[in-house]
DNA sequence: TTGAAAGCGTTACCAG
DNA sequence: CTGGTAACGCTTTCAA
């Protein structure tokens, strides 16, 4: 059994409260007392109990990140592993730890929720790829519980971080407009989720603008939906000569469908992805993304739920809005042939 | 403040001890009773605080992992994302949850390590990448504290899941020198890792029976270390015909590299990597792996640790080895002369 | 400045 | 079968 307080106290002919508050580095203590406590306590390598501390404090710096995804989707996306080493990166520098959990069907997502919120496993959660009219959110506000919402500002006032995604989605229709593209497709997400009808949404804008005829297919996340979509979308649309694609990882499904297809990138079709991933300099002459700057995202957001757990977000603006930037590369600029395949 | 069991007790005329038993499904209630608690719990949606039961039974049913990567080595690394869905595939259907946490540096390891296992912040880690001296490891044994290591076996007999690494190494050499390669360069990880040296080792092994000269370079971890590295090798050793690399995110690194130098794949440079990651085949015509059946080792590296947790893995031997699986597609086929470039 | 003691919400033992 | 009660290890009043 791990050493004590009141062992501590014992050995060094204290009181168990004193020991106490040693620890918690109260200036009320006698130095000469507190240098006998600090001794012991370094003798026996003491580190106070994380649990009982917690059923204290009621508090357990841990907060949750909850996925929807499954496994198999998780794998190899890049998005996710810039997701979360950007959260661990952030936490590092606090008192809290992350909590991962997964859960892809409703069943588990209810359980996992009451599993981390009720139990109070977590002091708080960040919410990723959630429906604007997701269940939990209702719940996580009804019950008064830390939270902020990533990529899914909806129309309500919720605390949460996002990027335009409709100005993300006009931003890289625009550029392959400009590129001199006539016939561009939108390949986007799963139906439901805000960024796939939004970034949609912005695509529209400007393809209407460009007097062009909008075409948005749906498809699952992933490379190998990605790339099956795309390979129906050039078959049935002969004329497609670019394509906006939700995320780099299914923007590369889409240039390997190309691949099949004969079509040469950039100049039989020209690709632009978002999330500027490292899977950009995988292709050569690189893919252009739009760059949502994750990072910062991820850095606001974590910093808003540890404002709000600790009680320290009171007059602050609930929605935060993190630019979009284009980053240019080979698979969009038809001037540079950067021809592949 | 969540409803407690005295709150519940007090509600549905029993004793808290009672509520207790109700939760916990001891048989030893009356039925009725039973129902009569059950319905209150239901009414209020009760869920038991798993901070005071943590303290009470002293478990939290938290695995930790802990990573020795920065979050900028961690960004667009598959295998982590595959590492971690894995677990959290496995974990999802048990009681246990996952805690990630990242220490790049000995201090931030050091704190991590008092803050996660001294504070009994989780039942037991896992860890990946420790150097077989890992001082980590020691002081783990000392306490008793549950662990297994995955990737790391060393000499000693501790709890590891592991593939054979040195065979692993073997299979991808034997394999390009089969295929006809006469130069063949090993383009591992940093030192002082096992992976490093044992996959070194086996293709030391292969390339000296095969009468070959061998030629290993280190590199850190991640795209851009290893492109760099490649092409310092291919400039220094120009009739380097193929190249083994640590593992597949290194491998785009290196296929980069080759690009640059105007070496066609497989034809100019053969190449062969390690992991099995979805980035194969992001490459065209495939990049050639050994799979190492990372989820096996994850899923029975997960296992053993709850045995291990729950004092169930009495009799159970302490090393498990996972076969490796070589995986072969256009990178290193020289008949096939898919070339990309 | 220090100590005694009251919880925090459970589990589990011991009487009845 | 049920209720009372003592921990679990800590924080935080309240007196001294």
């Amino acid at each position: 059994m791990r050493i004590t307080q009141q062992e501590i106290a014992r050995l060094a002919n204290v009181s168990q409260a004193t020991v106490s508050r040693v620890v918690a580095g109260d200036p009320r203590v006698e130095p000469e007392i507190r240098e006998r406590v600090q001794q012991v306590m370094r003798q026996h390598n003491y580190q106070p109990d994380v649990r009982a501390r917690s059923l204290r404090t009621r508090q357990t710096h841990l907060v949750g990140l909850v996925l929807k995804r499954t496994p198999e989707d998780l794998q190899g996306d890049p998005f996710f592993s810039l997701f979360v080493s950007e959260i661990l990166g952030f936490l590092s520098s606090t008192p809290y730890h992350l909590c991962v959990d997964i859960a892809a069907s409703e069943l588990r997502q209810e359980h996992v929720y009451d599993e981390l919120l009720r139990t109070r496993r977590v002091d708080g959660v960040i919410l990723v790829e959630s429906a604007p009219s997701d269940d939990r959110i209702k719940r996580l506000q009804s019950e008064g519980f830390p939270f902020v919402l990533v990529g899914n500002p909806g129309a309500s006032n919720l605390p949460s971080v996002d990027n335009d995604n409709v100005l993300a989605g006009r931003i890289a229709t625009q550029h392959l407009i400009d590129q001199g593209y006539t016939r561009i497709g939108f390949l986007t997400g799963p139906e439901g989720l805000t960024v796939s009808h939004d970034r949609a949404e912005g695509y529209r804008q400007a393809i209407c603008e460009a007097g062009q005829e909008p075409l948005v297919v749906y498809s699952d996340f992933g490379f190998a939906p990605a790339r099956a979509a795309a390979q129906k979308m050039l078959a049935t649309h002969r004329g497609l000569d670019a394509m906006v694609v939700l995320d780099d990882y299914m923007a590369m499904g889409a240039i390997d469908a190309a691949r099949e297809a004969h079509l040469p990138i950039p100049t039989g079709l020209g690709v632009v992805g978002f999330n500027d991933t490292s899977l950009c300099n995988l292709v050569p002459g690189g893919l252009t993304s739009v760059s949502l700057n994750i990072e910062e995202v991820v850095r606001q957001a974590c910093g808003k739920l540890l404002r709000i757990i600790e009680g320290r977000a009171d007059g602050e603006e609930p929605r935060l809005i993190v630019p979009s930037e284009l980053k240019i590369r080979g698979s969009s600029t038809r001037d540079r042939k950067a021809a592949m395949v």
